[in-house]
DNA sequence: TATTTTAGTATGGCATCGATACTAAAGTCT
DNA sequence: AGACTTTAGTATCGATGCCATACTAAAATA
């Protein structure tokens, strides 16, 4: 009963922030692909890889994208390992449009959260995202915090500490930690930081 | 930072479930109409109460509705009391479909939280959608409880308790408690201004 | 080398949405 | 009462976004 009014309550703010149609000057498919580039790590910045994350097709992905480069706040450069692949990253230009998302309204909400209410909030937001993720088989992208490719080398002799990704075996920087990124993959088994009850 | 994740998350995750397009045998659209008509209250089963509630354009929701009748699962009758008003039920049909929301999805993921968690959760969201509403100056669209026109009586003498709308000085069942409300007014800035209006 | 898979793109058709215009019923003036 | 304004609901049209399909090119696989 509860349990429906909070989904429901789920959607319909999403729709409200960053509803249907137009909202201010971008569509709001045009306002996810945005979304999406200035969060994704640099392994994840591909049209396939909104795709996936968006739950669209590939064409759609490349329609959205085609609009934003046109307006001038994506920019494509091909990749060079591989020739079929593109890149996309925001430009400069974009920096400022993307601080008029209508996505703002809900951050805002968020963080007039109490400091310590906001990180249980935001602790069952991702569980229910797992959840969903896994009854729905739509992959779940999260960050390399919970991810099972994640290595941590811990701080050691040289003071900073040596972050890699096992899966690409490519070392990561403190701020990529953050980041979006699609070969993300869960680790229950071993993490059982907070999850142990959920995790079944 | 923190406060940008969860407002991503929460637009992703009515996204995915409820998201774009055809989802089982409705559109996204259809299903929000259904949902609206399953959980509003009588005096907030119209065509218009849906369109503001939902964001869109009467005429918009007017399609949609259309589309629901045609399909057997809305059934619309006239208001004797206004001419020019429509009320709106879920047929018995509707019942079953209902039950393939893919909104369930999240509903689940809803009911797999702690019961305490999700209780504060649930409060959490209630707080970011008050705080958005009134950023937008979109109506909140509330329940009984917490709206300045609700009047509860008291459980006095022949024991059952008397709920009161004072804005439409209706006489409110207890089911109806918890039925959305196109009239809900948040009580928490204003003091009720019953006293005029319970008169007449 | 031949075949299959993957990344990305173009295109056509369809559905949905918003804007506009309309009818009819209620409310509001003097 | 009569003229007006507002409100509820609907029809219609044009624009747009999305999916499905078909395509090219590069990489992987055999």
């Amino acid at each position: 009963m509860d349990s429906r009014v909070i989904a429901e309550l789920i959607v319909h703010l999403g729709r409200v922030s960053s509803g249907d149609g137009v909202v201010g000057e971008l569509t709001s498919g045009q306002w996810a692909v945005l979304r999406y580039f200035a969060r994704a790590n640099r392994f994840s910045r591909t049209p396939s890889a909104f795709a996936a994350f968006h739950g669209t097709t590939r064409g759609t992905a490349s329609q959205a994208i085609k609009s934003l480069v046109a307006l001038g706040l994506l920019k494509q450069t091909r990749s060079e390992a591989d020739g079929r692949s593109v890149r996309l990253d925001l430009t400069d230009n974009a920096s400022a449009i993307v601080a008029g998302d209508p996505i703002e309204v809900l951050v805002r909400a968020a963080d007039a959260l109490p400091p310590g209410i906001r990180n249980d909030f935001s602790r069952s937001l991702h569980r229910m995202l797992g959840r969903v993720a896994s009854e729905t088989g739509k992959p779940a992208f999260g960050t390399c915090e919970g991810c099972a490719h994640f290595q941590d080398g811990g701080c050691c002799q040289d003071g900073s500490p040596t972050y890699t990704c096992g899966l690409l075996n490519e070392p990561l920087v403190q701020q990529e930690l953050n980041e979006l990124c699609i070969n993300f993959r869960s680790d229950r088994a071993t993490r059982p930081p907070l999850s142990g009850i959920g995790a079944a």
